[in-house]
DNA sequence: GCCAACGTTGGC
DNA sequence: GCCAACGTTGGC
């Protein structure tokens, strides 16, 4: 894979998809909410990715994982510059994180807006079976990160096969 | 529930 | 800095 580009401020728009199990937050739950911060993300490349190169307005395919079936949901869009993520100072929360501080946060978010919701979801299955999305990062096996950079065009292929404009 | 993949931790 | 052990993700 190409190493990271460097970390230019852009005016141009990217393309991410952003995983989230169905039971613990779900196209319904962003639908009803609006507006929600993307917490409890541990993992530093997918961190990194929303403090480095997220602008507002990017658009963001929502995949389902570990549901029935687990596929791409509907769209999302960045709604906010990062910030600190509350949840690492929350020790009742499942994301508290002791080494962190409040002076050096260590995992930051952005916030998500809902766009659309797909009819149907779009498959793993359909994804894996349709020759344009091929290279597309999350159908490579092993793929565990839960946010990662989409091309364009598999975007707008993912939502034609969704019957949806994007 | 199984297990492959892989990120993180910690001993040395 | 290596790497084994461990934990988590996520498809199936």
């Amino acid at each position: 894979m190409a190493k990271k580009m460097a970390k230019h401020q852009t005016k141009q728009l990217q393309y991410w998809l952003i995983k989230s199990e169905a039971d613990a937050y779900s196209i319904d739950d962003l639908q009803r909410d609006g507006v929600t911060p993307w917490d409890g993300v541990r993992n530093y490349q997918a961190r990194n990715y929303m403090r480095d190169d997220m602008r507002v307005g990017d658009l963001a395919l929502y995949y389902h994982s570990n549901a029935k079936p687990s596929g791409v949901a509907g769209i999302a869009r960045v709604a906010s510059k990062p910030y600190s993520d509350a949840t690492q100072f929350d020790k009742k929360s499942k994301y508290y994180d002791e080494k962190s501080s409040t002076d050096e946060p260590r995992w930051v978010l952005v916030d998500f807006e809902f766009v659309e919701k797909f009819d149907e979801i779009v498959g793993l299955p359909d994804l894996k079976a349709n020759p344009s999305l091929e290279g597309m990062l999350v159908l490579q096996r092993g793929q565990r990160l839960s946010i990662m950079p989409v091309e364009k065009q598999h975007l707008e292929e993912v939502c034609k096969m969704a019957q949806v404009a994007c």
